[in-house]
DNA sequence: AGCACGCCGACT
DNA sequence: GTCGGCGTGCTC
């Protein structure tokens, strides 16, 4: 009998692939383990096995296996399960997934190498133009891939003269698996064996007599060895013996001093340091609480205010599933912005705690993934959502901290899974429990406590008793009206900075970006700049003064005339970070400034040289976006500023208020957070506007109701799902032509549910047009009979011939 | 996705 | 006439 396996490959293709296995494999297969397989006419991919079984292929012979790349599998079945509901819920295929959650070292892909043929004679003359340059080339590198041919002959296709040049007898065409994991190795020095007792060794002194440096090198090499007790390497030697390296390597020539490699772990561990933490009566209350909830409920959510002391409860809580063996998952938005919690942890923690960066080389990532696979180090890992795919064996709990933000969501590319979501799911397969953290709830968050499917811990007061911010509104419409604003500055934020400077209290501006990117535009004709590949303005960056889209990263010199009419009458419209910086300057020029933003943080360190200056308190006003709202000790805060509200609230998105809600009052958590009540001053046209008002009072249960209300009436989530599909296409005819025959086949099963086809506020990216179709599905309808159905009809859409062109993306609850 | 096959316009 | 462009279809 044959034994078939099902595999994955890490292509964007819907079904697995059935191999024939040979029969030495049969008795080591297993499901999960990394295989490499044959797939088309040439390529070899690494596929993982997801099914063994017996039945042969009706309509085809399957290929065989090529080979079997590891002995126990990387991927475990809740990967496996995990992966199928990825797939299905957000309707990707499984390789998508499989590409999501392998590092890539763990994928390598065959790719067409190109070498010299050795039998060639080394005849040039019966080459071409073409030809004799990749000759050339090879005798310099020797190995040469598709893509650097495609460069040094500078045109798109080229695989006719390579194989022109294979029929030559010139080169080899060959298949070469890429990006294998290579363990780091050290090396290390010691002293030969043969020299190991004291006479062999003052022989050799003696020796050495006649080389001056190189007897020094061994003498200090015993009193380094000594002192350290520690491994040496050749760098430590020849620095403390103070002689050049070669000096070294010629006792290592004369086989005076050995060579050794040791395998070392590229991420490094650190130890800890914090002893025991003992938490306030509030905190032991709220741990209590939320180890009830859980004991009843799978999932619960901790609402607690800024600095409520929420990480000590996390803490707490890690260890009581630890004490217990079991792994531990700490999600975060964003790991470049959370440095100081993982600090905490890992001064808790040490070296349970495994970090998985986004910024980890896929070397680093291979190692992380294997320790957690095996269990050899941490059982906390720290990861952004793509940890969520993590080979866990034994988990017990997944705290995913700052619930609310929607960074949480993967939007491109596929698969555009929801973090949260997702590990509610991966914690019901491993019989787990999740906790949901957050100062500001989504509505989805607290409509599943609601409705009983959460259970729920409130955490009202500051840790140690800080008073809350007294917010107050700033109807900035009034005081243009009282000619009371310089530049974006009302007189009540001005006065009240010049009061906490004169105090010695830090202040923070937040202005946020979303719509307020600063353009050019004239003054005579109207006319700002276009990025010619995408429908928008050229935004200004002041630091290399040049125009920019933010799109496609497309980038020209700043002008000084208008591009259509000529004029030199041009100025800059819109204000961001730096607009703002600048009027600071001006008003208090004795004050110490900082900018935070997407620009100032760009270096590896920039973003926690930004906040240590201000901790330090080396800096007075600190003007910044988004990013100064994420969880960091801002002690010394007497006055946060909100530059300009209503671009918040003045967004075409059913979500708009409540993100708004939760910017500001994450954004007031900044202020007075040790002795005295700082003073939140928020600038606006709209002062009368719900939001805003309940934002003053922190009314998040009214917010709560009314957007619940809202999304009632306008069934949006989390009473209706949303289901968005986006086409793209380069025709502009094409996306008009095929998006209305998409939309009307939608409408014949889902009527006036189907909203569109809608252009997007950008409707070109990077020559791209977009169009956007919204299905919204009713609770009563079944999800999984709906997303069945839109399957269907996109596949009759990829079916016509002449809709070929065009791309289709499912974003299911996009947003 | 990536690659081969096959059909059409701009050059020898 | 061919070469190289790109649209179409398939991958166990």
């Amino acid at each position: 009998m044959q034994t078939f396996v099902d595999i994955i490959v890490p292509l964007p293709l819907n079904n697995l692939f059935t191999y024939l296995l040979e029969e030495e494999h049969i008795s080591k297969i297993q499901v999960g383990q990394r295989v490499a397989v044959p797939f088309g006419k040439t390529k070899v991919y690494t596929g993982i096995v997801a099914r063994i079984h017996n039945q042969p292929p009706l309509h085809y012979e399957a290929k065989y296996v090529e080979q079997i790349l590891e002995e126990y599998p990387s991927v475990t079945e809740h990967q496996l399960k995990l992966w199928k509901w990825i797939s299905d819920y957000y309707m990707c295929s499984f390789g998508d997934v499989l590409k999501a959650s392998l590092p890539s070292p763990l994928l390598m892909e065959s790719e067409s190498i190109l070498i010299l043929e050795d039998s060639f004679d080394g005849e040039t003359d019966i080459l071409n133009d073409e030809e004799y340059l990749i000759f050339e080339a090879l005798q310099q590198k020797s190995v040469l891939k598709i893509q650097e041919v495609i460069d040094i002959l500078d045109k798109k296709t080229v695989l006719p003269v390579v194989h022109r040049m294979v029929d030559k007898g010139v080169v080899q065409l060959q298949q070469e698996l890429q990006q294998k994991y290579s363990p780091k190795l050290v090396k290390y020095l010691r002293l030969a064996e043969a020299y190991a007792n004291e006479s062999k060794l003052t022989e050799l002194l003696e020796d050495l007599d006649r080389a001056e440096k190189q007897k020094q090198c061994v003498m200090r090499f015993f009193q380094l060895k000594a002192s350290t007790k520690k491994p040496i390497t050749t760098k430590q030697l020849s620095e403390y013996a103070s002689v050049s390296s070669p000096v070294v390597r010629t006792l290592i020539d004369k086989g005076i001093i050995e060579e050794y490699s040791v395998r070392e772990d590229r991420i490094s561990y650190v130890e800890a340091t914090q002893a025991e933490i003992v938490l306030s009566e509030i905190q032991q209350q709220a741990l209590q609480e939320i180890q009830n909830e859980l004991a009843d409920k799978p999932t619960c959510l901790l609402q607690g205010v800024t600095s409520s002391g929420k990480t000590e409860i996390y803490i707490k809580l890690i260890q009581s599933y630890i004490e217990k063996g079991k792994q531990v998952l700490f999600l975060i938005p964003e790991i470049a912005l959370t440095t100081q919690l993982i600090k905490r942890l890992q001064r808790y923690f040490g070296e349970e705690v495994i970090v998985y960066h986004s910024k980890y080389s896929p070397n680093e990532r291979v190692e992380a993934y294997r320790n957690i696979r095996y269990q050899e180090k941490g059982k906390v890992i720290v990861g952004a959502r793509s940890a969520l795919f993590l080979p866990f064996t034994d988990l017990g709990l997944v705290i995913v901290d700052e619930s609310h933000e929607t960074s949480y969501k993967q939007n491109d590319p596929a698969p555009r899974y929801h973090g949260r979501d997702t590990a509610i799911v991966l914690t019901h397969l491993f019989g787990a429990k999740t906790l949901l953290g957050s100062a500001t709830p989504s509505i989805e968050s607290l409509e599943n406590v609601k409705n009983g499917k959460y259970g729920y811990v409130k955490i009202n007061k500051r840790y140690g008793n800080v008073q809350p911010p007294k917010i107050e509104l700033v109807d900035i419409k009034d005081k243009q009206f009282r000619k009371r604003m310089k530049g974006h500055f009302s007189d009540t934020l001005i006065e009240s900075i010049r009061d906490n400077l004169a105090e010695g209290k830090q202040i923070i501006l937040f202005q946020n970006r979303r719509g307020y990117s600063p353009i050019l535009e004239c003054n005579s004709c109207g006319h700002s700049p276009q990025c010619p590949n995408c429908d928008v303005s050229l935004t200004y960056h002041k630091h290399n003064n040049s125009l920019r889209c933010h799109y496609c990263s497309y980038q020209i010199a700043m002008q000084v005339k208008c591009l259509a009419c000529g004029s030199s009458e041009v100025s800059t419209k819109g204000f961001g970070t730096e607009q703002i910086e600048t009027e600071v300057k001006e008003l208090f020029p004795e004050a110490k400034v900082n900018r935070m933003d997407f620009d100032t943080t760009r270096g590896k360190y920039a973003y926690e040289n930004i906040i240590a200056s201000f901790e330090n308190q080396e800096v007075d006003i600190l003007i910044g976006t988004q990013m100064i709202t994420k969880g960091i000790d801002f002690r010394n805060v007497g006055l946060v500023g909100v530059m300009n509200a209503d671009g918040l609230l003045n967004f075409p998105d059913f979500r708009s208020h409540e993100k708004c809600f939760q910017m500001l009052v994450q954004v007031a958590g900044r202020a007075g957070r040790t002795d005295e009540q700082g003073l939140v001053l928020i600038q606006t046209y709209q002062p009368e506007h719900r939001i805003l008002q309940q934002v003053t009072t922190n009314d998040i249960k009214t917010m709560f109701k009314e957007q619940l209300y809202d999304r009632k009436s306008y069934l949006y989530p989390p009473f209706y799902k949303i289901i968005k599909i986006t086409l793209k296409s380069k025709d502009f005819n094409k996306i008009n032509e095929s998006s209305e025959w998409l939309a009307t086949y939608l409408r014949q099963s889902f009527g006036q549910q189907v909203l569109g086809p809608e252009f997007p506020a950008v409707a070109r990216i990077r020559n791209q047009y977009h169009k956007n179709i919204q299905v919204k599905i009713a609770p009563k309808q079944s999800i999984n009979k709906s997303k069945e159905v839109i399957r269907k009809i996109i596949s009759s859409f990829e079916a016509i011939g002449a809709y070929r062109s065009v791309r289709v993306i499912i974003n299911v609850d996009p947003q």
